[in-house]
DNA sequence: TATTATTTTTAGGTTAACCTAAAAGTTGGG
DNA sequence: CCCAACTTTTAGGTTAACCTAAAAATAATA
C-alpha cells in the first residue's frame, strides 16, 4: 500500500550518515557528510536533492538538513542491517574491528533479507544479541511469505490483472537490473498489454509504464491481488 | 612499474563467467556470457575489449574466447572467492542454495581479504573445506600477487617496454611467420612504436626492426622484463 | 558593519556500465 | 553455392555517481 521506496546504494549511504551525524551531533550538514563518507560536498548536495523527492529528508536552501519520519525509518533500517554485519564479522568470526566496519558498508546494499536472517538467528542462539533489539524492525513480515496461493510467474498473468511481486527468480546482474527498475519485492504491478507473440509485455509498476521481454517476466513470482 | 591488475566488479564477472562456461561447454561465446549475465552482448563486448587490453583474455575478432594464463588465474581467483562465501552461507548458516548463490554473487566482489580467510578458518574448523583445497589458491600469493601478470599480449604492451617472448598462441602458418622472424620463446622484444590505433606495432628483435600487425602482436604472448 | 572565511549551491564536466538498432560476419540447410 | 538465421561488432546513445571551479549565501570577527 506505501509507496516502497527503493534506495540506491549511495542514497542509503547518504540517510545512514545524516542518521550518525545527527546522534553524534545533533546536526547534518552538508560539508559534514561530505567529509564522513570521502567524497565532496557538490556530490552530495546532488544526493541531498534526491532523497528531498523521495521524501526522506528535508532540507530549505542553506539550511540544515533533518530527516523526516519515512527517512528515519529507513535510516534505521540500513543502520540495523550495518549493525548485524559488523557484529556477525567482528564477533563470530574476530574480524577487526575497523575491517568489519569496512565489509559492513559495502554489503549492507547488496546482502539478501534471508542472509540477514540467518545471521540474526545466529547472533541470538550464541547471546550476541536479544530479540528485542534493532536487528528485528526490518524481520517482521515473514510468515506473509507463506500465504501462498494464486502465485504465478509474471509472464503467465493475463492482461488487466494486478499482481505483487513477490521474488525475482534470476541471479546477478538481470536480478538487479529488475529490481532497478521497481519490481521488489511487494511491488504492486499491473498488466496492461501483451504484445502477439507475449513479447514484449508491457506492465504498470509504481506508477511507470515499462515493458518487459517475456523471458524477463518469466523470473518474477507474483501473487494475484 | 607495477603492473598489478585491478578488476571492476562486471571486469570480474565477466571473467567469472567465461571461466564457468569453458568449464561447462568448453568454449565461452559473446552471447553465451550475455545470456549468463542477464545483459546485452553488444556490452559483453565492450567488457571483454577490457579484457583483451588487461591481457586477460585472448579473442580474434568473431572468433572464440580464450582466457590467457593470467585469465586464469583471476578467474580461479574470483570464482574461488565465490565458493567461500556460498558454501560460508549455505553450510555454516544454512542460507538457501540459491541465495546463498546470489549473495556471493554479489559480495565476492567487496569483502576484504581478512573477513574471506576468518570464513575460511571457519569453514576448516567444521570440516567443510580441507586445506588442500582450492580455497587457498588465492591468500598464498599475496605478495606473488604483486609480481604476478606481468604477462600480456605483445599489442598491449607500452611504447618503450621490453619483454620476454613467453608463447605464440597461433598455430599453422601464422605461427610458422612469426617464428620465423625471430620471435621464438625467450625472444627478447622492445616495442619502438604503434601507429594510431594500435596497428601497425613497430617491434625490435635480435637487432632487427620489424612491424606486426595487432592481430599478430595479440597471439604472442610475453613476460615484461 | 565591512571584510574575510566558510559553507552551500550551481554549472559544466568525466567515467563506467549499461542500452538499442543496425551493420558486418559466419554457418547450416536446401 | 546461396540464402536465411544467427552471432558478433559498431555506432550512438543513457544514467548514476562522482568530480572541479566558481558563484552565492551565510557566519565570524576585527
Amino acid at each position: 500500500m506505501e509507496a516502497k521506496i527503493t534506495l540506491s546504494e549511495s542514497m542509503e549511504d547518504y540517510l545512514e550518515a545524516i542518521f550518525n551525524l545527527i546522534k553524534e551531533n545533533g546536526s547534518a550538514r552538508v560539508t559534514d557528510i561530505a567529509n564522513s563518507l570521502g567524497i565532496a560536498a557538490s556530490s552530495v548536495n546532488q544526493g541531498l536533492k534526491k532523497l528531498n523527492e523521495q521524501g526522506l529528508i528535508k532540507q530549505q536552501k542553506y539550511g540544515p538538513i533533518k530527516l523526516t519520519q519515512s527517512g528515519v525509518q529507513a535510516a534505521e533500517k540500513v543502520n540495523c542491517k550495518h549493525q548485524i554485519l559488523y557484529l556477525f564479522l567482528h564477533k563470530t568470526l574476530g574480524v577487526e574491528p575497523e575491517t568489519a566496519d569496512q565489509d559492513a558498508c559495502s554489503i549492507e546494499h547488496v546482502l539478501s533479507q534471508q542472509s540477514f536472517e540467518k545471521m540474526v538467528d545466529y547472533l541470538i542462539e550464541n547471546n550476541y544479541i536479544e530479540e528485542q533489539n534493532c536487528a528485528f524492525k526490518f524481520m517482521e513480515n515473514e510468515e506473509e511469505e507463506k500465504m501462498a496461493a494464486k502465485e504465478f510467474m509474471l509472464d503467465s498473468m493475463s492482461v488487466g490483472s494486478k499482481a505483487e511481486v513477490l521474488k525475482i527468480e534470476s541471479k546477478g546482474r538481470l536480478k538487479r537490473k529488475l529490481m532497478d527498475m521497481g519490481l521488489n519485492r511487494g511491488a504492486r504491478v499491473e498488466v496492461k498489454g501483451k504484445a502477439p507473440m507475449g513479447d514484449p509485455i508491457e506492465i504498470k509498476v509504481r506508477g511507470y509504464s515499462l515493458s518487459l521481454r517475456q523471458d524477463e517476466a518469466a523470473e518474477i513470482l507474483v501473487k494475484e491481488v
